[in-house]
DNA sequence: CAAAAGCGAGAGCACTGCTCTCTAAATCCG
DNA sequence: CGGATTTAGAGAGCAGTGCTCTCGCTTTTG
């Protein structure tokens, strides 16, 4: 870890910084490379020592996003497993909502030709984590077929004792949201439930009933 | 009505016909005008008599696919409202499958800069809609807020007589199915659920419940 | 201290969306 | 019918893209 490997990190971590910018104006589709390297005062080919490819970056932003989403969903306690659930999915909504193109860069389409390198799965992980884990207090019925609850088993890795048939529905009720989240900053639910509070919040008051929170 | 309007039409037909193939094999942000125009034997600025701009092309694109996927939901019929839910959600999944682009191209992210023109509205609704009509058949509990229960008024010109609690529950269980099929799609569920059928199915079965369709 | 490795700059390739101008054909209208 | 107008398509060109390659220069290594 001499002085260079140093000064590597730090222009590393600008890229980023500079990337990020980006991103939040454009978008991934409108991320340049070029555009990057002017914001950081350097030539388009000096980027490329430090991240090889377009997607290469990609991936690192994605990793970093997960971990930003992460960290805000951990931030979120609560007394009861059901105002903890409603806490999650609030600030998963807030998130989204305030960094919309870091949301879609991770839950929106895939870029043309990308597909999610191993070093995003632990991220991806580390966000589905905290609803997970109020499945140690779930009830719920259904999701109990065998070989859901055989592909549950891995689960437990990310939170000991978690019931298969919790995990399963947990699974579920965290694509809801997700969905409900895609669909309102795609402009999806304008026509319809716009603002999309109202239906949000019964959303999350039914996933508390599905899941058996409510009985605290 | 003349020959010159019957070639036009043709002549955009062939556009579209080439970009649907473009973007099956390269999704939506792969897209490119001059590779559409060069499978149909033209030149790029040619095809700017029929599509003043890619964003044009997109829309009509999506225009499209929300008809055949409207189509493949209008074919789905079964007996009892439990069943038709099913299929729906099934029809819904095996389409997104087949054509994983288009798809996206609805659903996804939006194109950066991208604002759904009005015309997608109704194409939109088309595809909601044999889901909204399930609402007749349902008996839900919450979704009963005041305010969201003035948003779904609009929806009885979907599907008239449709409860706003139905309308909304539906809503959010069109919005689950979608984010389900959506990480399913984008490699989400590789590491927990995958394949996704049984805990898609798993899933189906509870919004059943959730909907009240499992009395018939 | 010489050799090797790393960094940044610059030029260049093949591609993109889109605009502009030009030619030729079809249509319109007096 | 025939001149005027509209229209389709071709071609060149602009500004931008991801990415590669080569060339100096500096730093690190043996």
């Amino acid at each position: 870890m001499g002085i260079r490997d140093e000064a590597r990190e730090r222009t590393t971590a600008a890229i980023m910084e500079a990337a990020r910018r980006e991103l939040a104006e454009e978008g991934a589709g409108g991320l340049s490379m070029r555009a990057i390297a002017r914001e950081v005062g350097m030539v388009s080919s000096a980027v490329y020592r430090y991240f090889p490819t377009r997607e290469a970056l990609l991936t690192a932003m994605i990793v970093e996003s997960y971990g930003h989403l992460a960290e805000a969903l951990n931030g979120a306690s609560a007394r009861t497993p059901a105002r903890r659930w409603t806490r999650l999915a609030h600030t998963l909504r807030d998130w989204a909502r305030s960094r919309p193109h870091e949301f879609q860069l991770i839950y929106g389409t895939p870029i043309p030709g990308y597909v999610a390198p191993p070093e995003t799965i632990p991220a991806a992980a580390a966000v589905a984590t905290p609803f997970l884990q109020i499945g140690l207090y779930a009830s719920v019925e259904g999701f109990r077929n065998r070989r859901l609850t055989a592909q549950m088993a891995g689960m437990t890795d990310l939170v000991p004792d978690l019931e298969p048939s919790a995990a399963a529905a947990i699974l579920a009720e965290l694509a809801a949201l997700i969905g409900a989240v895609s669909l309102e900053l795609a402009g999806h639910l304008v026509g319809s439930a716009d603002p999309a509070d109202y239906l949000f919040e019964a959303l999350v008051q039914r996933q508390i009933g599905t899941l058996g929170l409510g009985g605290s």
